[in-house]
DNA sequence: TTACGTGCAAATAATTTGCAGTCCC
DNA sequence: GGGACTGCAAATTATTTGCACGTAA
């Protein structure tokens, strides 16, 4: 379950940037993407992976993603989102965002980064800037390591100066 | 709805420390607290509470709180759970803590401090050593502001050497 | 071909809500 | 006494699962 495969082989940003600069191969690319992660490049997965990673990094939930296949004329129903959202989680395609409120989010940038999030509108917002750092972080206790930091930034809107 | 209430007058720490300390006074404490939170003392209210706030810092679920308090003999109904749970976090005197898994964390600690998430077992545990910090907060966009800042440290079981 | 995927609908799980009855002030 | 509170059960919402059919290798 854990030695054969390798999610973060690669630099996840450089992946993300591969999607968006040449959209005549990233087809061949995401097919390979996924072949390599064991899961089989059938329509529904390649069309949803196509949606998650070609526009750059972006922040989903499994109902976002579902209207938008709708959208885009893909045939596939919300079961198959759910499961595919959950396979591209496990093959470390994904990964998944612990915000408050009921629905799951998923992030197409799995590299280590932290969040913004819109209270208003249940929004999350990459923080770009490499100026934030949690310091000094404390040891774990007895068997335990580190497996992730989360940060996220809670943003309300400002309260008009009244 | 924002402007009565002040639900941070002290440190949330101070509480805390009062209800492990004097265990006699500490329900009549209660019952102020929840008034000054314009919430009726009610039975159900008081005994959560007690549940909640006697025994120093705690992490509850819905589910967990419910348990305890069948176990605790207080007639209480997990709709009732529910309710003053959200009621409570509104008045201040809880905050929701956002880790992954379906159901909702309550930290009786509201005071500015981080968590550790086990992942194995989906507890959470309060990062007690003050020397972690966020440093260098980015800029929030445009017309918003800081709420709040949630550090999570996801610990797993450290892989035996094998 | 043939196992792996997918669609649909039904099943769970967590949480919320409506309303009749109960309890605090 | 009267309005706030509670209990129960039914309703919602998010997500998962079972099984017959479809499809990539």
């Amino acid at each position: 379950m854990s030695t054969s495969t390798e999610p973060y082989r690669d630099d996840p940003r450089e992946k993300s940037r591969l999607w968006t600069a040449q959209s005549g191969c990233a087809f061949h690319d995401l097919r390979l993407k996924l072949k390599n992660s064991g899961l089989r490049p059938t329509r529904q997965r390649v069309g949803l992976g196509w949606l998650l990673f070609a526009k750059g990094d972006r922040h989903v939930t499994a109902e976002l993603l579902f209207e938008e296949a709708v959208k885009a004329r893909l045939p596939v129903s919300l079961a198959t989102v759910y499961n595919t959202l959950h396979q591209f989680t496990e093959s470390g395609l994904l990964r998944e965002i612990a915000v408050d409120g009921a629905k799951t989010h998923f992030d197409t940038n799995t590299g280590n980064h932290y969040h913004f999030f819109i209270e208003d509108t249940n929004t999350i917002v990459d923080i770009q800037e490499a100026n934030i750092a949690v310091s000094a972080l404390p040891t774990p206790p007895d068997g335990m390591e580190i497996s992730r930091v989360d940060v996220v930034i809670r943003l309300r809107r400002k309260e008009p100066s009244s």
